[in-house]
RNA sequence: GGACAGAUGGCAGAGUGGUUGAAUGCACCGGUCUUGAAAACCGGCAAGGGUGCAAGCCCUUCCAGGGUUCGAAUCCCUGUCUGUCCGCCA
């Protein structure tokens, strides 16, 4: 399906100016992310796309200066025939160097679009995700073997993933009674623990969004396939740091305001095209869950430091719903397009005796910023700079209840306790017990 | 879905074809005054880019994209958004 483009060819995406003056810097920087060289290309567009602007301007600058005299001759009643048609001349060479320059200019944008944040030194180099370095653990991993989730869930009788597919295909569910409660009970203490504990002010966002929005937050133009477009002018979010850190796009903002700090529960939708054959069973990869969102605007210099404190108000979910973790720095060849360095938080699922990625948290610089003109300007001063953006997912809500059922299984009866935390959510329900 | 009206600098708001990159006000910065502050007064204040050692010079930008013209904020077309009214609707 084809959707309307609202982008603008105005974008910034990565610094000409630094490129231009750390060629190899920059082209060390891709090969971490699997590239070869770029900037040889890069700076030949640049240079001649430069050259014909120059020649171009040189036109501009007499076309300018003819025309005012023109007007100056007319004004006095004067006969302006001769000059008038020295600059129809003109013209014939400006289109021809107009449409050189825009052809130029845009080749070269699109290629920048395509190419991936600069990631922080310290990110570990690897090729996937066996590579990413542990930061540390937490709780003790239940080494008995229960069933997995979706064995739990459908003895329960309220996970039900036949009928869902009935109406929508492979990769739903539907849940019900008490699990659909306890999925509901889930977002509200993650949210309200954001909120409350976390200084971060809960947002209710679109879910429908347009591709200048994706493209701000990198998920267009190159993953265009692994969302679902919605009609002919909307993509459905595939997680809520779409909607939430456009919320600064082409806005300038006080500095002494930031940071911003926001959370929402959404839905999230993603097509999951190149997943082909992966977690085909239960809950895991699904192309509709929730998720709880977190997402931080800060000032330049502050964002390494709010990475560190997104990870723990993310970490403290789990912690308070006493599900063991270990916290992950990927490596540079598991690490997204847009982020300059990415903390995973991996939760222990008994049911298959490994951990699972539950949360993922990034800090994509200026990256995010630059593509949607998202600036911020120090008091008094006149010189803009471009914010940075961190998202984290705080946590995956879909992905939590898993957990909560692997982790809090009984195998006396197949029941689930109900995690501490969440028993006010829940109406005071110690255990789930099958209907 | 139909009808109309808008979109101009950080904000508000003039400007309908010729030195208008854009009056004015607010905000902001510097100064005078003051013991200090406020007020008042004076001055400054858009961004992006090209070129140059530099001072500077130049180009582009008045929602976006196309067009008319020697010349467009101003005229025409398309799109987007906002507002108002009508219809429909959870």
């Amino acid at each position: 399906m084809s959707v309307k483009t609202h982008n603008k060819v105005k974008k910034k995406m990565h610094d000409l100016k630094f490129i231009r003056e750390n060629p190899s810097t920059f082209d060390d920087a891709m090969a971490r992310r699997g590239l070869g060289s770029q900037s040889a290309d890069i700076l030949r567009m640049d240079e001649s796309r430069r050259a014909i602007q120059t020649e171009l301007q040189a036109l501009q600058q007499e076309r300018n200066e003819t025309s005012k005299q023109i007007g100056v001759i007319k004004s006095q009643g004067g006969d302006a025939q001769e000059i008038m048609d020295a600059v129809s001349k003109i013209k014939g060479r400006m289109g021809e160097l107009e449409e050189e320059e825009r052809t130029i200019a845009s080749a070269l944008n699109q290629h920048l679009a395509g190419l991936p944040n600069i990631m922080f030194d310290d990110v570990p180099n690897g090729a996937d995700e066996g590579e990413n370095v542990e930061l540390h653990k937490w709780g003790t991993p239940k080494q008995d073997q229960v069933p997995e989730h979706f064995e739990i869930g459908e003895a329960l009788g309220l996970m039900d993933f036949d009928t869902a597919a009935k109406m929508s295909g492979a990769r739903f569910v539907i849940l019900k009674g008490a699990l659909a409660r306890l999925e509901r009970a889930l977002a509200q203490f993650f949210l309200d623990t954001h909120t409350g504990d976390h200084d971060y002010t809960e947002v209710n966002p679109p879910l429908l969004v347009r591709d200048n929005a994706l493209f701000g937050t990198s998920q267009l133009p190159k993953f265009a396939e692994d969302l679902f477009p919605a009609g002919d002018a909307h993509y459905l979010i595939p997680t809520s740091e779409v909607p939430l850190t456009n919320m600064v796009a082409e806005q300038i903002v006080d500095m002494e305001e930031l940071p911003y700090r926001y959370t929402a529960f959404t839905p999230c939708f993603r097509s999951e095209a190149g997943s082909a054959g992966r977690d085909t069973r239960g809950m895991i990869r699904q192309h509709q869950f929730y998720k709880v969102e977190m997402v931080s605007i800060t000032k330049p210099e502050d964002s390494e430091a709010e990475h560190e404190r997104m990870r723990e108000c993310a970490e403290t979910i789990l912690k308070e719903l006493d599900l063991p973790f270990k916290t992950v720095t990927l490596c540079s060849g598991d690490t997204g397009f847009g982020a300059k360095k990415t903390y995973d938080l991996e939760v222990w699922l008994p049911g298959q005796q490994r951990y699972r990625e539950i949360s993922s948290c990034s800090n994509c610089g200026d990256f995010q910023a630059r593509r949607m003109n998202a600036r911020t300007r120090p008091k008094g001063e006149k010189q803009t700079q471009f914010v940075h953006t961190l998202n984290g997912s705080g946590v995956a809500v879909g992905r939590a209840l898993i957990a909560v059922l692997e982790n809090y299984y009984d195998p006396t009866d197949g029941g689930v306790y109900v995690p501490e935390v969440l028993k006010p959510y829940m109406g005071g329900l110690e255990k789930i017990t099958k209907v």
